[in-house]
DNA sequence: CCTAGATCGTCAGTATACTGTCAATCAACA
DNA sequence: TGTTGATTGACAGTATACTGACGATCTAGG
């Protein structure tokens, strides 16, 4: 087979790139989100950092960082808007002084119990559009490669690594 | 069947929800075409614009921001940055005393020519995990969900409608 | 004990994104 | 023609993201 000429450079193979596309995902993705929640001022990554909290209690900024796969530098100053809505403190950590250890208050454990339904709403009205076997198909494909992209990131995904300071057999 | 109880408040959720999956998929898509392109200077976002405006010379801001379907706000500092490093240049509109037309320059010409090997590197890598008969599904339904959910994002894509303004038969 | 290297939180600088607002300008209609 | 309403580019304010650097602190090795 004659292989095909060079594209022409214009918009159209833009429209169908990968990284285009993955953009465009995510910008609907937050856009979706933030309407089904907001009634309750919390960004998609402040709640993902939540429940990062809630499942790990107790986890300092760095390990926080690896378990949701967001960047430290950016971290800080939302856990500093969490910290601000009273929704998570922060106490030194008494063996280690650069350490302080995260812990949601009693608010922030009520408003992630009843943001829950408004963001499972979000998550399927992402998909809504596909088909049931079409969704499978999708999110079986980004999962494998998110999965087997994960050292490309700059803060690659350490799901497990980041319990071991919690005590927890490795 | 009996309905599944609901599901425990836990990082994993996250971790299979299709708004954080496609979160870390545009991270590792940045990461990646930073990465193929760092010699160029170029973000993505300054990528696509380059190439709207080579497609469409002469178009004005509010219409660029609809074919790369990009915030016209955002895209304000993005033309200043192109014009800064000479990439593009900006000429009042003769007949509009509020728009100003967008042109590429000889070296944004230039730079386009060149980045291309390097993007369409990025553009491979990022799919490159996965099987070509995956990567075809993949595209395919993620063209699909982009397209269908055109409307659900704050700036839609509107390729056709942008086009009216250069004189092109409707 | 004391130093070399690693780690933690933080900060400065840059680049997307989105919300809301504004003055200048244009278009359409009474 | 004169005013209303829409459009354009610009701006302020907030929130992610990433790079690179920094002081404080901890750990290991000698």
């Amino acid at each position: 087979m004659p292989s095909k000429p060079p594209a022409p450079i214009t918009i159209d193979a833009v429209y169908a790139a990968p990284g285009y596309l993955f953009r465009r995902m995510q910008q609907i993705a937050v856009s979706i989100f933030m309407e089904e929640c907001k009634a309750f001022d919390l960004t998609p990554v402040q709640y993902a950092a939540l429940i990062a909290i809630h499942t790990h209690p107790g986890i300092d900024a760095t390990r926080l960082s690896a378990v949701i796969a967001f960047d430290r530098s950016t971290l800080g100053s939302v856990i500093e808007r969490l910290q601000a809505k009273d929704y998570i403190e922060r106490k030194p950590a008494p063996e280690d002084k650069r350490i302080k250890l995260l812990y949601l208050t009693k608010s922030g454990a009520a408003i992630l119990r009843e943001i829950i339904p408004a963001v499972e709403r979000a998550q399927a009205r992402m998909l809504e559009p596909l088909k049931p076997t079409e969704r499978k198909t999708l999110m079986g494909l980004l999962v494998q490669l998110v999965d087997l992209n994960n050292e490309a990131s700059r803060v690659p995904l350490r799901a497990e690594d980041a319990l071991e300071h919690l005590g927890k057999a490795g």
